[in-house]
DNA sequence: GCGACAG
DNA sequence: ATCTTGTCGC
């Protein structure tokens, strides 16, 4: 329920740790782990007014997409938002749902950006690295570093390239026939060509993985549920 | 200095 | 993220 202990309060502080995590990501696929078989997706809802954030974890059969087992947290918002800064705002709630399941997801899908960030520590990347599961992000709209349009059948993709170093740090992806694409980049023990694999097949019917999705729902009530219960007991 | 800026 | 009306389409 709480946030983590240490958890960062100033904006020098959550820099300094993510300066400190950075060099812990694991940019590339792990040998030594199987294919996924359940895929978690999580995502977060927010009242400001009483602050309030709830975060949800979904579980799904990779093969069938199905939902095997689902788990939210409710939690007080520890960190403003702050462009760069998002992990700090949404971690300690995913966290906490997570560790509601009953069991290990092989990957974790995030709503953002992983490697392609400003200091390469997005917050895929930064829940893959506080605890060690392999995640990759999948954001909506662009944030930094410059991209070209993909083509217009599903499956084109662009690369998301750091005009500084001309590394690729991710790849736009359209997801379903000339719709707008989604941002995909690597989290933690993954690869940029699994990733976006990935993300094609969890994306096979909307232009958002199915993941995402469900777990969007999932938040969206459970923050209403939360609303409603306070209305009912203050 | 100014603008841009995941969710 | 969240605030919001009507509207197009399966």
């Amino acid at each position: 329920m709480p946030v983590p202990a240490h958890w960062p309060t100033t904006e020098a502080q959550a820099l300094a740790e993510q300066e400190r995590l950075r060099p812990l990501v694991q940019p590339h696929d792990d040998p030594d782990q199987p294919a996924a078989q359940l895929v978690a997706g999580v995502d977060v809802a927010y009242d400001d007014d009483h602050d309030l954030v709830v975060a949800a974890a979904v579980l799904l059969d990779v093969d069938t997409l199905a939902v095997v087992e689902q788990a939210t947290a409710v939690g007080h918002i520890p960190f403003p938002y702050v462009p760069g800064l998002l992990a700090f705002r949404e971690l300690p709630a995913v966290l906490d749902a997570l560790a509601a399941l009953t069991r290990t997801p092989d990957l974790v899908v995030c709503d953002g950006y992983g490697l392609a960030h400003p200091r390469r520590l997005g917050l895929a990347s930064h829940l893959g690295v506080l605890t060690g599961l392999r995640t990759l992000g999948v954001a909506k709209t662009p944030f930094t570093f410059d991209h070209h349009q993909p083509d217009t059948p599903r499956g084109s993709t662009t690369p998301l390239t750091d005009p500084a170093t001309g590394e690729e740090v991710g790849r736009t992806v359209r997801t379903q026939p000339g719709i707008k694409p989604v941002f995909v980049s690597v989290g933690h023990r993954i690869g940029l060509d699994t990733a976006v694999r990935t993300t094609l097949h969890l994306a096979r019917r909307y232009r958002l993985p199915e993941t995402t999705r469900h777990a969007d729902h999932l938040c969206r009530r459970a923050l209403a549920d939360a609303l409603s219960t306070r209305t009912a007991t203050n």
